[in-house]
DNA sequence: GCGACAG
DNA sequence: ATCTTGTCGC
């Protein structure tokens, strides 16, 4: 597949116009927050069988209200920016496989945080015209001072302000954290700061359980 | 031209 | 992202 770049970098900057960072959402008065992810079953082959995931936690309760995994053949390759061509059409299908919608939505990647303004989280976000979050282990763009153990620090683009680098621990393992859409720079750092475990928002932590899990299952049953 | 580059 | 558990070091 010969993706053209440079149609697709249109498209980003079409739906980048998009992106509202309005809170449709309020940090503390949310009570669904869903987490997605994806994992292929073997990501040196493209195209390749992918799972997605999605899961939807209940804060009032800590209670897991729903999760789903779907599966299908993924064809498009991995190219830095245009992460959402390969990862959001299974992402998508999972969400919409969901009986419990989540009132924001955490994904695996970047939203705004990005040189056209167009991550994975804010792509999900505008196609499904819902809140969403982007949550990345690491930067793709943007300048930040290090944020000081248990620390947050802003991360700018072109000197706008567009998301938040926060470290947990100790150790030097950091956390990207940016708008994806409907929901305002301060707010997407706050909904992440109330359900994080360990290394990643409880939600996102859970969906990528759920499918390691899911994942040796299968390639048991097919090999 | 060179390096950087989510998952 | 995957291969992979316990283990060494701060």
């Amino acid at each position: 597949m010969r993706p053209d770049l440079a149609e697709l970098k249109a498209q980003q900057l079409r739906l980048a116009s998009r992106v509202s960072l309005e809170d449709a959402v309020d940090s503390l008065k949310v009570r669904y927050v869903g987490g997605g992810d994806l994992t292929f079953m073997n990501i040196w082959k493209t195209p390749t069988q992918g799972l997605g995931a999605f899961v939807v936690l209940d804060l009032l309760t800590g209670e897991v209200v729903d999760r789903t995994v779907v599966e299908d053949v993924v064809d498009f390759p991995y190219i830095p920016t245009f992460l959402a061509y390969r990862e959001l059409p299974l992402l998508v299908k999972a969400y919409r496989s969901l009986k419990v919608k989540p009132e924001v939505s955490l994904i695996d990647g970047q939203g705004i945080a990005h040189p056209r303004k167009m991550g994975i989280a804010a792509h999900f976000g505008v196609y499904l015209d819902v809140p969403s979050v982007g949550v990345a282990k690491s930067r793709l763009v943007g300048e930040y001072e290090e944020p000081s153990p248990y620390g947050t620090s802003p991360l700018y683009l072109n000197g706008e302000h567009i998301g938040w680098v926060l470290r947990k621990g100790r150790g030097k393992s950091l956390l990207f954290i940016s708008p994806g859409h409907k929901v305002s720079v301060k707010t997407s750092l706050d909904i992440v700061r109330r359900i994080l475990q360990k290394k990643l928002p409880l939600p996102t932590r859970l969906a990528h359980n759920l499918l390691q899990e899911e994942r040796r299952k299968r390639m048991g049953k097919r090999s």
